[in-house]
RNA sequence: GUGGGUAUAGUUCAGUGGUCAGAGCGCCAGAUUGUGGCUCUGGAUGUCGUGGGUUCAACUCCCACUACCCACCCCA
């Protein structure tokens, strides 16, 4: 027996038209706020992920799928969606076009190899916005409000929005010779990995999930204390747009996002569960990665939200759906002498726009309709006897049981109008 | 990558070292030969996760592997 890779998930029909709904609402928030989508390749050159998310992340050292293909080019399955629309926004020359750029992508699978469990496969879906050349926090600020208003709209609240400044090129080299100094006053009582990575990245220390490393971040300087004033103007004026907005949000001075592209926001939306907060959604400022990537001086925000993670959540929370999409008629053939009518006769209501469905297994009246209960039509039409003759069928309201002898001629518009006429 | 748990019918799960095995739900059929939901009756289905070992005998004990679940790590 072959099975579904490890990591990976089949999405059936009881669930794919709850992804449908969600996707719609997200294509409608995101055309609300002018973005429009952008599809990029599964898979890019392994070097656009190692300069663009970073050589010395986790993503990029253990968790991606990365291989040599028959022309001996090192591909990697996308761990994350940014680089890739970075990757396509320069090499279509889209900066030169009127700026901003305002781009979203739905549904896009990203893949990273690590150890599966609940709402953590090795191929997820992933549902992003990113908006180039706007440099003002009204760009990030806009976003948040999206996501909240999104993820309201599906059902979720209990949402905490996080925030935090991490800084750019001007402020960080001051602070994170302070952060190393204090960092190593302290390097006995921090778990080894850390004294490992505060050499490489002395911010993922304050990121450090260990106890004893918590503690030791509490009392680390704040980058938040060391921000030029272009960087802490940036953050006022961001704070001050989502306070007018009606958005509450915590300033969480020890978010320290896993990707390397980040500057100045960084943002984070919790989900409050039973257990703890699981993140559905991060993002933030990456006013470098454009440029790095061999594009020209142009900043971008973005966010990256776990689609899995949403329907996990919606489920959890018992929110209400929407009705799982069913046939209007079930056209029963009285014998099986009807069959070829009740298909013409499905196939005319189909025509009129009417979904329906007959018998395809030469079934026994009694079985069509245990089976047309089972798919919770609105309408059963008999087709065949007497009323064959008279050039009509029988039409049972499934809810109230009424049955009506209409004109083959009549259905469709009986059925259009709501079974009155 | 590390640790713990689980693996028996479509599904949720019982079960005992000794005739290769059950229940609820679901599925199919009949009661109701032109009619669903309720009820009743009957029926089908399993290489008991895979491979090896112990034993006269293994679904049951041991080992390995794989997958799933949970936690750590990290994140979406």
């Amino acid at each position: 027996m072959i099975q579904a890779p490890k990591g990976t998930k089949d999405i059936l029909p009881e669930d794919s038209y709850l992804w449908q709904w969600i996707e719609e609402t997200m294509r409608n928030e995101a055309a609300l706020a002018g973005y429009s989508e952008i599809r990029t390749p599964v898979f890019e050159h392994t070097e656009l992920f190692q300069r663009g998310v970073g050589g010395t992340t986790d993503i990029v050292q253990k968790e991606m799928y990365t291989f040599l293909d028959k022309g001996e080019r090192s591909i990697t399955l996308k761990p994350e969606g940014t680089a890739g629309v970075v990757r396509a926004l320069i090499e279509n020359r889209l900066y030169a076009n009127a700026q901003p750029t305002k781009v979203y992508y739905l549904n896009c699978p990203v893949f990273r190899y690590e150890n599966p469990q609940s709402g953590r496969l090795r191929e997820h879906h992933q549902f992003g916005m990113e908006c180039f050349g706007a440099p003002q926090p009204t760009a990030e600020a806009e976003l948040i409000v999206l996501l909240i208003n999104l993820l309201n709209k599906l059902g979720l609240s209990g949402l905490s929005v996080n925030i935090n400044s991490i800084g750019c090129k001007k402020c960080r080299p001051n602070y994170y010779k302070k952060l190393l100094e204090y960092l190593k006053e302290h390097s006995d009582e921090l778990c080894p990995l850390c004294n490992e990575r505060m050499e490489r990245n002395p911010l993922r220390v304050l990121d450090c999930k260990e106890e004893k490393c918590g503690r030791i971040a509490k009392n680390a300087p704040l980058i938040l204390e060391y921000l030029c004033d272009d960087c802490s103007e940036h953050f006022a004026f961001f704070k001050q747009l989502l306070q007018s907005s009606s958005v509450p949000f915590k300033v969480d001075p020890f978010i320290v996002r896993g990707l390397d592209y980040y500057t100045k926001t960084v943002f984070e939306i919790i989900m409050q569960t039973d257990r703890e907060g699981l993140a559905l959604c991060g993002g933030g400022r990456y006013d470098y990665l454009v440029e790095e990537l061999g594009g020209p001086d142009m900043c971008g925000v973005g966010f990256g939200l776990g689609m899995e993670r949403i329907l996990m959540e919606l489920k959890n929370k018992n929110v209400p759906f929407p009705e799982a999409p069913k046939p209007t008629v079930y056209v029963v053939n009285i014998s099986k002498e009807d069959l070829p009518s009740a298909f013409s006769i499905t196939r005319e209501l189909r025509n009129s726009g009417i979904s329906a469905d007959c018998d395809h297994l030469s079934r026994s009246m009694r079985a069509q309709f245990k089976f047309a209960n089972k798919l919770n039509v609105d309408y059963v039409l008999m087709v065949g006897g007497d009323e064959a003759e008279r050039g009509a069928a029988r039409l049972r309201n499934m809810a109230t049981g009424e049955e009506k002898e209409i004109l083959l001629s009549d259905i469709s518009e009986y059925i259009l109008n709501g079974g009155e006429k």
